[in-house]
Formats: structure tokens, C-alpha cells, sequence
DNA sequence: TATTGTTATACTCTATAACTATA
DNA sequence: TATAGTTATAGAGTATAACAATA
């Protein structure tokens, strides 16, 4: 097969195990009444703490208008607000709230179950080589 | 890191490599006028011949609902047509016209091009590496 | 001038399920 | 009854770009 073919073979192979994959997920959030936008967004600010709205967009890979769009929901569903910041004014931040923290604790060990049910096909090792060869692939594509 | 954490941790870099390289190649697309679904369709068709509406929709994991939508604007651009199955009335077959054929005469080497570059990151054993591991991922995540 | 975030528009796509025709 | 495909509806999400406020 030549390295064309081998692009495009995995090209297709991507797109369906992440179909197949990013399905199911979505399935286990809608339970909980979450987006897998919604989901991604409060997951991060359940790991990472309070975090400038164009931060939150440049982690998960959305634009500025789609970041306000889930934001928007978010806050109304009463899961997080907006800070503002006082030395830059330009800056919004957006934070848990305690409902949304609770909300976490509550559904996100059971999602971390369903995720590692879903990838439990893989060895640790090859887990780990999946990371890499992803990690390297999105990194370089982002250059194009 | 535990394997719940290298799980999600996959399903993020899963995610985000998909995205990217996805958008890249949509973009790629959409200056041909297609979009993901469409485009998919035709490739399909292109290599594989005339399939059954129903074997377009296992394949790309679409719908059937999702299948007529897609295939009703490639018919409205003339690049497919449905042919009715004489054997079994039900069954209804996509095939590519002349025209459709004529433009991924024209379109499918700079697409795949195109996707070469986005996978040029990873080495030939590489590229055979995540393909196995992606194949063997969605595979187990489809009976979940 | 550059950056942060919001707004507005329009559009594409998806999910869902009921439906027809045929086997 | 089961299968192939269509239709209809509604809604979610996206892209795009113009815009306001601040630096």
C-alpha cells in the first residue's frame, strides 16, 4: 500500500472510530441533559479552575461566538458565570458555580467509567502509543 | 497516570486530532462545493461501484434518513443517480454519472494529496500502527 | 491598532419517528 | 413481519463577519 493509500486509509479509519466513539459519548452526556460542548467546557473548569472565555475556546477548539453560545446555556442552566477581571477589563472569565461543581462530582466519575469502557479494547501501552501518534498527527495538521 | 486518566485522556487527544485534521479537510472539501457527507458518498462510490442506499449508510455510518438527503443534492448536482434493483423492488442503487465520475477524475489527487500532507507528521509504520489500533477502538466501542 | 467577547444572520446538518412499498 | 427507503418536523449547532469595549 503506498504511503498515499496509507494516509487515506487512516483518514477514514479516524473519522469512524471517532464517529463511533464520540456517538456513544454524546449518548452518555444527553443523559445528563449536556451538549458534548457543554460537557467539555465544564469539565475543563472542573479540572483546570476559572479560565478566560478565549482560553476556554482555544482548549477545546471552538470559536469565540460558539464559546459564547455554550457559555450562554451554561450559565443559564446555573452551572457557571462570568467574572470579570479587574486588571484587564477586556476579560471575561468564566467559573464554576456550586451547582455546577456538584453536578461534576456527581456525573463525572460515571462518565470516566463509560469512557474507559468504550477504550478498554486497548492495552495501557497501546493506549499510550495512541496518545503519541494522535497528539503528533493534530499538532501537525494545525500547521496547515 | 491510572488507566480511567489515559483513557480520557485518549478520548480528548481523539477528539482534538480529529477535529483538526477534519476541518482541514473539510475546507478542502467545501472548495469543490462538497460537503464531509457528500464527498464521502461519491469516494465511496468511485472505488467501490454502484452500492445499495442501505450499504452507503453502513458504510459511512449514516442513516437512512440521513442517506436520502445527502444522495437527493448529489442527484440535484448530477453527480449520482438512483437505479432501481429489478431483483428486489425495495432496494434502490446509488451510482455515480458520468459527471460525478469526470469530477473525481478531477478532485480525488489533490485530495489526497491534501491528506498526505495532513498525515505527513507520522512515519509509514506509524500510520500502520494507528490504524490498527483506531480499527481495533472503534470496533469494540460499536458494541457498547 | 490589536485583543476580548458579543451579536446577528443564515444555513447545514442531525435526530427522530412515522410512513410507503416490497419481500 | 421484516426490510429498504422516504418524508416531515423540529432543533441544535456552525460559520461568518460586523460590532463594542478595552488595552
Amino acid at each position: 500500500m503506498s504511503e498515499r493509500d496509507l494516509s487515506l486509509k487512516l483518514f477514514v479509519v479516524l473519522t469512524k472510530a471517532h464517529k463511533v466513539i464520540m456517538d456513544r459519548a454524546v449518548k452518555d452526556m444527553k443523559r445528563n441533559g449536556l451538549s458534548a460542548a457543554e460537557f467539555s467546557i465544564l469539565e475543563l473548569l472542573y479540572h483546570k479552575g476559572k479560565m478566560p472565555l478565549q482560553r476556554v475556546g482555544d482548549t477545546i477548539l471552538v470559536s469565540s461566538g460558539g464559546v459564547t453560545y455554550t457559555v450562554d446555556k451554561l450559565e443559564e442552566k446555573g452551572y457557571l458565570c462570568r467574572v470579570s477581571c479587574p486588571e484587564d477589563r477586556r476579560i471575561t472569565y468564566a467559573e464554576l458555580t456550586e451547582a455546577g461543581k456538584a453536578l461534576l462530582d456527581r456525573i463525572f466519575p460515571s462518565h470516566a467509567k463509560k469512557i474507559e469502557a468504550l477504550m478498554s479494547a486497548l492495552t495501557t501501552e497501546e493506549k499510550q502509543i495512541a496518545i503519541l501518534l494522535l497528539k503528533k498527527a493534530g499538532l501537525h495538521a494545525k500547521e496547515h
